[in-house]
Parts: C-alpha cells; sequence; structure tokens
DNA sequence: CGAATTTGACCAGCGC
DNA sequence: GCGCTGGTCAAATTCG
C-alpha cells in the first residue's frame, strides 16, 4: 500500500526514471541493512528542496545533458549496491562490477523512462484532445446560445464566463479569492455582475429551461436526475450525445458537523436508511436559486463515523460565490474527467473497475464504484485536516481510497503543474494559499493529467481551515451573502 | 407566522 | 409480476 502510494508520487511528480530506479533499488536491496544512509523514496518528496532538485535532474536529462543523471543514477546506484550486500567475492571485482551493474541499470532506466515518457506523452494527448473538443462544443453551443437568446444577456454571459472559466486555467478577472477572509456578501458582489443576482438567474430556468441545461450538459457530460427529465425532454437531441446522463463526486471528509458547509444553500428533502448503513441518508438540494438541479446526498460513513461522504449531482444553474466556485470547478473538472474516461474508454465501466486503464496506477487514483449506477469519483479528504498538507500522510484507514492523495505536494508544494500566468494571479499574502488553490487546480485540470491529486490536494486544503463554530447548522445557510463563512470545505461541483 | 426540517408515502428502476 | 431499494414528494411538525 504505501509502496503504491509512492509510486504514485513519482507518478505524479514526473520523476519516472528515479522513481523507477528507487523502487527497483528499494525491492532488490530489501533486504540490506537499513541503517546505511540509502536512498529512500519519501525523502525525495519529503521537502521542496529535494522535489526541485529531483526535478531539475529531470529536467536536465530532457535538455540533453544526461551527464548529471548519470552521475546522480551512478552514485545512487553504488551506494546502493555497496552499501550491505556484503556479496563481492573480491575488492578487486568490485569496481567493475559495480560500474557495469550501473551500466545496464542506466540502460534499463533509460528505456523505462522511454516508455514512461511516450505512456505519458499519449496520456496527455488525449487528454488535451478531449479537452479540446469540450471547449469546441461549449464555444459553440455557446455562440448558437447567442444568436438565439441575444435578448438574455445575463444567461448568456454566465455561459461564457462558464466556457471561459474551463477554458482559461485562471479564475475570473472579477473573481477575487486573494482574501479568503472576505464574506461571501462582499465576495458575491464582485464575482457576479449585477446580472448575475440571484434573481435573474432564478428566471433563466424558468424563461430558459433549457439554455444552461444545454450547456451544463454539453460542458461536462453531466447527466440530471428527475427533475430535469423535461428539461431533456426539451433539449433531447443535446443529450443523445452524452453516454453518461449522471456522473457523480463523492467527498470523503472527516466532520463532526452533520454537513460539510461547501458555500451553497441546500434544504434538506429527505432522509433515507440506506442498505448495509445504519447511518441514516439525508437528501439535499441546492436553493440557492429557483430550479437549481444540483442535489447531494450526505452519509457517515459505515466503517467510520467520522467519515462524512457527501455526494454531489448535477449542476448549479446560477452563480456562486467564489468560496463555492472554486471547488465546483475543481470537482466538475474531476467529473468531467470522469466522464471522458469514461467514454473514451469501453473498460471503463464499473466492472472493470479501472478509471484510466493507460495510466499504470489508476486502479490507486481513481475507480468506478462498482455499484454506483452512474460513474462516480470520489475524493477522499479524510486526512487529517489540521496539517497543511495531510496528503503526505500515510492513510490512517487503508479502507477505500478511491483517489490517491499521495502526490499531491507536487500540486502545491511545487509549482511545476502551475502555468506562470496561473501563479501571476496571486498577489495577496493573506490569500496566497487559497487563491493559490484557485489558479493551482484550474491550472493542474487544464495541464496535468493527474487531475485527481489536484483535486483533492485543493479541497483538502480549503477544509484543512480550522473550523470554529461549526454546529450542526452549517448546511450552506451561512453562506449565503450577508453571512460571512470561511471556505471552511467547498466539495461542490457545478458549472463551469 | 414563515421557513426549514422531519417523516411516511409514493414512484421508478432493477434483479429475480 | 413481485419485491427490494434508492430517490422524491408533500403534509406534518418544529424552530426562530
Amino acid at each position: 500500500m504505501e509502496k503504491h502510494g509512492r509510486e504514485l508520487m513519482f507518478l505524479h511528480s514526473g520523476d519516472f526514471p528515479l522513481g523507477s530506479s528507487c523502487a527497483s533499488d528499494h525491492e532488490n536491496n530489501s533486504s540490506i541493512d537499513h541503517s546505511k544512509p540509502v536512498i529512500k523514496e519519501v525523502d525525495f518528496f519529503s521537502s521542496s528542496d529535494r522535489i526541485d532538485a529531483v526535478l531539475s535532474r529531470d529536467q536536465d536529462t530532457k535538455n540533453g545533458s544526461s551527464s548529471t543523471l548519470v552521475n546522480t543514477l551512478v552514485n545512487t546506484g553504488l551506494n546502493l549496491h555497496t552499501s550491505g550486500s556484503g556479496t563481492w567475492k573480491t575488492e578487486s571485482d568490485k569496481p567493475n562490477s559495480e560500474l557495469s551493474i550501473a551500466q545496464i541499470e542506466l540502460d534499463r532506466l533509460h528505456n523505462e523512462n522511454k516508455k514512461l515518457k511516450i505512456m505519458l506523452d499519449q496520456v496527455t494527448r488525449s487528454y488535451k484532445d478531449l479537452q479540446t473538443q469540450l471547449l469546441m462544443a461549449i464555444q459553440k453551443q455557446a455562440y448558437g446560445n447567442r444568436e438565439e437568446q441575444k435578448g438574455d444577456q445575463s444567461g448568456m454571459s454566465s455561459a461564457i464566463m462558464s466556457a471561459q472559466q474551463l477554458q482559461d486555467p485562471r479564475p475570473p478577472a472579477t473573481l477575487d479569492v486573494s482574501d479568503p477572509s472576505m464574506s461571501d456578501e462582499k465576495t458575491q458582489e464582485v464575482s457576479a455582475s449585477p446580472t448575475h443576482t440571484t434573481d435573474a438567474m432564478s428566471q433563466i430556468p424558468a424563461k430558459q429551461p433549457s439554455i444552461e441545461d444545454r450547456l451544463d450538459q454539453t460542458s461536462q457530460s453531466w447527466g440530471f436526475s428527475k427533475s430535469s427529465k423535461l428539461d431533456q425532454g426539451k433539449s433531447g437531441d443535446q443529450v443523445h450525445d452524452v453516454p453518461f446522463r449522471k456522473a457523480r463526486v463523492s467527498v470523503r471528509a472527516r466532520s463532526e458537523a452533520p454537513l460539510i458547509s461547501d458555500g451553497c444553500q441546500w434544504r434538506k428533502y429527505g432522509q433515507k436508511m440506506a442498505k448495509g448503513n445504519p447511518c441514516p441518508r439525508a437528501y439535499y438540494r441546492c436553493t440557492m436559486a429557483v430550479g437549481c438541479p444540483v442535489r447531494k446526498q450526505v452519509q457517515r460513513c459505515v466503517e467510520d463515523k467520522t467519515i462524512l461522504i457527501t455526494t454531489y449531482e448535477g449542476n448549479h444553474n446560477h452563480p456562486l460565490p467564489p468560496a463555492a466556485t472554486a471547488m465546483a470547478n475543481t470537482t466538475s473538472a474531476a467529473a468531467t474527467m470522469l466522464l471522458s474516461g469514461s467514454t473514451t474508454s469501453k473498460e471503463s465501466t464499473p466492472s472493470s473497475n479501472n478509471f484510466f486503464p493507460s495510466l499504470p496506477y489508476a486502479s490507486t487514483m481513481a475507480t468506478l464504484s462498482a455499484s454506483a449506477p452512474f460513474p462516480t469519483i470520489t475524493l477522499d479528504l479524510t486526512q487529517s485536516p489540521s496539517t497543511a498538507m495531510p496528503f503526505l500522510r500515510v492513510p490512517q484507514s487503508p479502507a477505500t481510497f478511491p483517489i490517491s492523495l499521495h502526490g499531491c505536494s507536487q500540486l502545491l508544494g511545487h509549482p511545476i503543474y502551475v502555468p506562470p500566468k496561473a501563479q501571476a494571479i496571486t498577489t495577496s499574502p493573506l490569500g496566497q494559499r487559497h487563491a493559490s488553490v484557485v489558479d493551482t487546480v484550474t491550472a493542474a485540470i487544464a495541464s496535468d493529467p493527474n487531475f485527481t491529486a489536484a483535486v483533492a490536494a485543493a479541497i483538502s486544503s480549503i477544509i484543512g481551515a480550522p473550523r470554529s463554530g461549526d454546529g450542526a447548522d452549517n448546511n450552506g445557510v451561512s453562506a449565503m451573502p450577508g453571512s460571512p463563512q470561511l471556505p471552511q470545505s467547498c466539495t461542490t461541483f457545478s458549472t463551469i
């Protein structure tokens, strides 16, 4: 388990050859004296400096200056092979054998590196193709709607903004997330144009029920529940292109509160006793706008009742406060990728249970629920929320972690996945962490196939904010404009 | 008194 | 066709 997680760390870091080297060395020298200064995988990621060092070495390799890598690997190999094997018959055999072994190992690593790079390129290419198709569909849809709905500027601006949000990893210019202490009232005013008021948006689904819905369905391939079936009937031609009408994002988080605050306003409309779980399952629907199809289910984990499982379904058809928007984009991207993976791979059925068949560690990154009728992606945030980087910890409960949080340090602790333009947005020192979450997540989703790690890291970092006075009544009411609320945990997905 | 929650009833999908 | 289960509705109840 742990070893597997470390392999994931290598995968996320993009440092395949070194990762493989260490992994193989670790295997080959499992019986050696561990008191010797043998390089351990975890050391590479115990600090950002080492990550930088490793990545710089990798960069050197890419640039053709393989000498650095050679030296490093040779030294590593020498240390590993000499530090406790004790298998050399004579001292004179030692240098030649060491050298030959190192050469063989180096060749092997080079070949492995090539293979992994090819594999990574294929995955990246596939991801970018899917993203391009998605963007084209959104833009085409938005353009068509603009022609048809010139009068409805509010709806279109929202749609265009949604498309832009997906297209551009940066948050919208009006989205001020630099100050996490800013109340939702302020941020809502900042992020939403006057036409994006709840009243204005609430009229959209009533007057033009298919506009946002079609955009949502096109942009994210999200399906809707029963409440949207009428809309589907009106825009069935769009729905036919969507293989999966429903996708869900499930968030596991430790919380004593009956709900995790995600910046949205929810109303409970039902509660059921689910089979196999003594804890009831509560059903909520979003009430931030009339006709918002988003619903969520909240249930305690049967294995650990401190874990709250929140499952989101649907897309918001209204502007969200920044606290919810950031993670809405994040989780919706996760869901989009989930569906992309599902649609591009016939193997991605519940029976196969593999999310990214082309990824060597896919089974640990994300899985489709074998029992769920809909593709479900699970973000596991049950690491200790009090730590800045909870994902670096070994999971306390090795039960089910469909998405490994290992390797997320590369996201927040290292700028490798963050384009410069995204980093440039962050200006406020106080809000740097929060803003970086938004930038990082959106950028990572746009540029990194390891989006699940980005998703989990971003949400983890927000949930990691200390909860104060978070009582039972935190079902989003306090998140409404006029009531200050920190984005303690944003697990909503929505229109992007 | 209005809003939110609770809870039993109802409905649809699915497997046998 | 029947039963089970998940999901939703809506009247009753509770809360502020």
